[in-house]
RNA sequence: CGGAGUAUAGCUCAGUCUGGUAGAGCGCUACGUUCGGGACGUAGAGGUCGUAGGUUCGAAUCCUGUUACUCCGACCA
């Protein structure tokens, strides 16, 4: 059987993934290096999940902002593990002005700044600058801010969606007045996350705290979903830090309290990125192309008439006319009437993910049926309805593929979960090509021993167990 | 930042060794036959061969410089 992706994700995971995104015309990579262009289609996707997400965020009690994109470099400098986390991957700008010289356009030798920006890899430091201000009294707290922005981290190997560059975020900026509340709301926002994830994507994680050595850089604790790929390998989709008064005392965030002493704020951080798409693609898709959820796939049903041409004018306005009947239903709907072989048109919707496929041919026009396709099931699924049971069924049928595709992700996700006792186990299971998650006592995960396990396979701590936090989960990650 | 490679049509590449004035497949356009899991025929459009210089009667091809990108390693949402 032909499959519309070549290699198969069988045949070469990495390769199937980015000829997936060629294939779905979700985005291409730039001119500028490590950069991508999201396309329509692509970025279709990225804004259903975006306002999803954005819908839960306010939910919590939180508001939207935008910072600069540029932030002065000796903001970095206050915070010392923030500045050695950032430093090595910072784009600098350093000049306002170009300038013809000898026939090229240039940087003007003149225009140099004397204090050069940052462009922001993320924004805690200028976010904390104005919160300093901001903040003044406890009654100013909880403040909770967000913004939907690009980012910049110069990154030697890139991925489309997994690594880029410059790529698109959320990152949520809270500040309260004790610890407890701090820590509490950034398990909030980790648990938003996951259930995010679950409910808008359909797709499991692996929910827990990371381990010391993979926190981020001036955290006191972080919180992570990771999910787990088709090939076994670990994402890192979502974070949220508890940052203790790290930020708050190198930008002197501080509130009077009702005692009238002026102390000291708690502050927190929290981000998804476009990297969640990448997670997407790669947990759902199959080697026909992408499969969306329902929840954030820009068309929920194509309907394809299959002309002639003899009936082409009849058919595609009665086909526009079931487009219309769905759509007040509240599905996204695209009736696809173009000048394109009707198998040509299938593929297309097929490698783009549509979940419902609608074919209507002349002879079902007069009966009034119509043969439909689940994406996810493939062309097995594929069978005649009458058109009042597709209106009748059709927004029970969304739901339905969400949770079952959920159910699938899940399954998958729980197959690639293994207990290992000790690192013997764990070397003998990697070295079989065991993929997957390796849950071992994160005690036995201190030594050198680990270190060069980590060093020959690849691998890396993901996060502890949640429900015993004795336990760490360990795989090899995107 | 180390190691290797590539640069020729929208895309993937051949042609370079042995210098003689530009090719294939896919895609695109038109017409015809087609159209329910990837169609075929015919006719077309499309490239100063990354860039600057040199050698030569003549350079995609040889020489020198330069720029960009890709892949593999160390780092990472």
């Amino acid at each position: 059987m032909k499959t519309a992706i070549t290699p198969t994700r069988a045949e070469n995971f990495s390769e199937w993934y980015q000829n997936l995104i060629i294939a779905a015309d979700l985005a291409e990579n730039a001119p500028v290096r490590g950069c991508m262009t999201i396309k329509p289609y692509g970025w279709a996707i990225w804004e259903l999940m975006r306002d999803q997400m954005d819908k839960r965020i306010k939910a919590a009690g939180v508001q939207n902002a935008n910072f600069p994109l540029l932030i002065p470099i000796a903001y970095f400098n206050r915070e010392a593990e923030h500045v050695a986390g950032f430093a090595k991957e910072a784009a600098v700008v350093t000049h306002y002005r170009l300038k013809m010289i000898d026939g090229v356009l240039q940087p003007d030798p003149d225009a140099k700044l004397t204090d050069a920006y940052v462009i922001r890899p993320t924004s805690e430091t200028i976010i904390g600058e104005a919160m300093s201000r901001w903040v003044q009294s406890w009654r100013d707290l909880p403040m909770k801010l967000n913004q939907w922005v690009n980012v910049m981290r110069w990154e030697m190997r890139p991925r489309m969606f997994l690594r880029t560059s410059e790529f698109n975020w959320q990152e949520g900026h809270n500040v309260f007045a004790t610890h407890e509340e701090a820590n509490a709301d950034a398990k909030k926002m980790h648990k938003m996350y996951a259930d995010y994830m679950r409910d808008v994507l359909a797709a499991p994680v692996v929910a827990g705290e990371k381990t010391p050595e993979e926190r981020f850089a001036g955290a006191d604790h972080t919180y992570t979903v990771e999910q787990i790929m088709q090939d076994g390998k670990a994402l890192q989709a979502g974070t949220s830090h508890d940052l203790g008064q790290h930020f708050a005392k190198s930008f002197d965030i501080k509130y009077l309290g009702t005692d009238g002493k002026l102390q000291y704020a708690w502050t927190t951080s929290w981000g998804t990125s476009t990297r969640m798409m990448g997670g997407l693609f790669m947990i759902h898709s199959d080697d026909d192309g992408l499969v969306l959820p329902p929840v954030i796939a820009p068309y929920q049903i194509v309907i394809i008439p299959i002309v002639r041409e003899e009936n082409t004018d009849a058919l595609n306005k009665y086909a526009e006319d079931l487009g219309e009947k769905l759509r007040e239903l509240d599905l996204r709907v695209l009736v696809d009437t173009s000048d394109m072989r009707a198998p040509d048109k299938m593929w297309k919707w097929i490698k783009r993910g549509v979940p419902l496929r609608v074919e209507i041919g002349s002879r079902e026009m007069e009966n009034g049926t119509v043969t439909i396709t689940r994406r996810d099931l493939g062309k097995e699924s594929k069978q005649t309805v009458s058109v009042d049971e597709l209106l009748k069924i059709a927004p029970d049928l969304m739901k339905q593929m969400q949770r079952e595709m959920y159910e699938r992700a899940l399954a998958r996700q729980n197959a690639q979960i293994h207990d290992v006792e000790t690192l013997a186990d764990l070397e003998h299971a990697l070295e079989r090509g065991t993929t997957g998650f390796f849950r071992i006592k994160y005690d036995l995960t201190l030594n050198a021993e680990f270190d060069g396990l980590i060093e020959k396979y690849k691998i890396s701590r993901r996060c502890l167990d949640a429900n015993d936090p004795s336990f760490v989960y360990v795989a090899k990650s995107y």
